[in-house]
DNA sequence: AAAGCGGGGCG
DNA sequence: CGCCCAGCTTT
């Protein structure tokens, strides 16, 4: 452990403030759909949702995984396409492809008992430092650090820690912290407790420092910098793509859809044909026209404009998508990755959010 | 160590 | 518009 580290946690009274931050939590914590038991498995399924995703946009998707797959030995034997649909709008799909894979791994060599100790889970697929510490301490009662964006937004204020938190070496600095805090009667609500502070008292900006119960413990609020903590590097640009996409009608009312590859952006999705616009074609519908026959080698009647623009936002990059209608050659022969399906059957795939709009759009002005 | 990976909401 | 969110994997 760092000097400087040492020299904070010298300054603060552990046992007092172990007791103001959990009695805080025992009385203020929100009635969550996770917290009515500990079973490992159903911390597991929330702890994934949670990465990266806010409490409220993940309440329905946990109800809704819970009814489907009550089980750990249900959830193992789920196919493919449904364990995707499940997460369909959730985003970051490798979570629920390696959560699948974690499950199935448990079941299959743990008896369906997920393992209890830092070095068995964190064998498992998609389980990294925080989802450990996470389910180990709150289905498990050990003593874990389970340290993400919330603690350290709220230690870097507490002991006042300037590191970087963007940068990944600055986890342990905070994980060496909570080993050092943690309460070992009561590791669950400890770490609970932090997160939930981070989430409803020390925000990231404005923080309610008036309402908060481990004030008198903070030493960024001591000399007034809570609003300059954390630090973090900010990051670079994103890159922006336009693509066209094709909503294709046979005779016999089936649409064309094509399977995303297994790895990178939305993997294993389903999407309508598309291709990024090239530069150089002056016309979208020329562009369109030229993959359709070249990739796709269909013939094909388009509509004379786009029906609908579709603008979408990832962390890393932007869509601008045009999405055109047309018919399509009932004779045409297609490749593995493209299917054939009726309405009905097309809502039963996953698509991600960008080409779930295209489909209620195009469904609002041809159905 | 840095980049890739979704989507929604907020100021 | 950028930033944030109960991060992990790959390169």
């Amino acid at each position: 452990m760092k000097d400087s580290l040492k020299n904070t946690l010298s300054q603060i009274d552990i046992k007092q403030f172990q007791h103001d931050l959990i009695s805080w939590f025992i009385e203020e914590q929100r009635d969550l759909p996770w917290r009515k038991d500990a079973d490992p498995y159903k911390v597991w399924v929330s702890e994934i949702m949670l990465q990266q995703t806010k409490v409220d946009t993940v309440i329905p998707y946990f109800d809704r995984f819970l009814k489907k797959f009550p089980t750990i030995e249900s959830f193992a034997a789920a196919d493919d396409e449904a364990v995707l649909k499940i997460w369909e709008g959730l985003g970051y799909y490798s979570r629920v492809r390696n959560l699948h894979s974690a499950v199935k791994e448990v079941v299959g060599n743990y008896g369906g008992v997920v393992p209890d100790t830092q070095e068995e889970i964190s064998k498992l697929k998609g389980v990294g430092p925080y989802t450990a510490g996470a389910v180990l301490s709150i289905a498990y009662g050990k003593p874990e650090p389970a340290v993400d964006g919330n603690v350290m937004r709220v230690l870097s204020r507490i002991m006042l820690i300037r590191e970087d938190i963007a940068k990944a070496s600055t986890r342990k600095v905070f994980e060496a912290a909570v080993r050092e805090l943690i309460d070992h009667e009561h590791p669950s609500f400890f770490n609970q407790a932090l997160m939930e502070l981070g989430a409803l008292i020390c925000t990231p900006t404005s923080p309610a420092c008036l309402l908060c119960p481990v004030r008198d413990h903070c030493l960024a609020f001591e000399d007034g910098v809570q609003s300059e903590l954390p630090i973090k590097s900010r990051k670079k640009k994103t890159r922006h793509v336009d693509l066209i996409a094709t909503v294709l009608k046979n005779n016999k009312e089936e649409f064309l859809i094509r399977k995303r590859p297994n790895k990178g952006l939305l993997a294993g999705l389903w999407e309508f044909p598309n291709v990024e616009r090239n530069i150089h074609f002056e016309q979208s519908k020329a562009a369109l026209q030229a993959y359709l026959i070249q990739d796709l080698q269909l013939e094909t009647k388009l509509e004379n404009g786009a029906f609908v623009r579709v603008d979408h936002v990832f962390t890393h990059l932007t869509w601008t998508i045009d999405a055109f209608a047309g018919e399509l050659n009932p004779n045409i022969e297609i490749g593995q990755e493209y299917k054939l399906v009726t309405k009905d059957a097309l809502e039963e795939y996953a698509f991600p959010v960008s080409h779930q709009k295209i489909w209620q759009a195009y469904k609002k002005q041809f159905a």
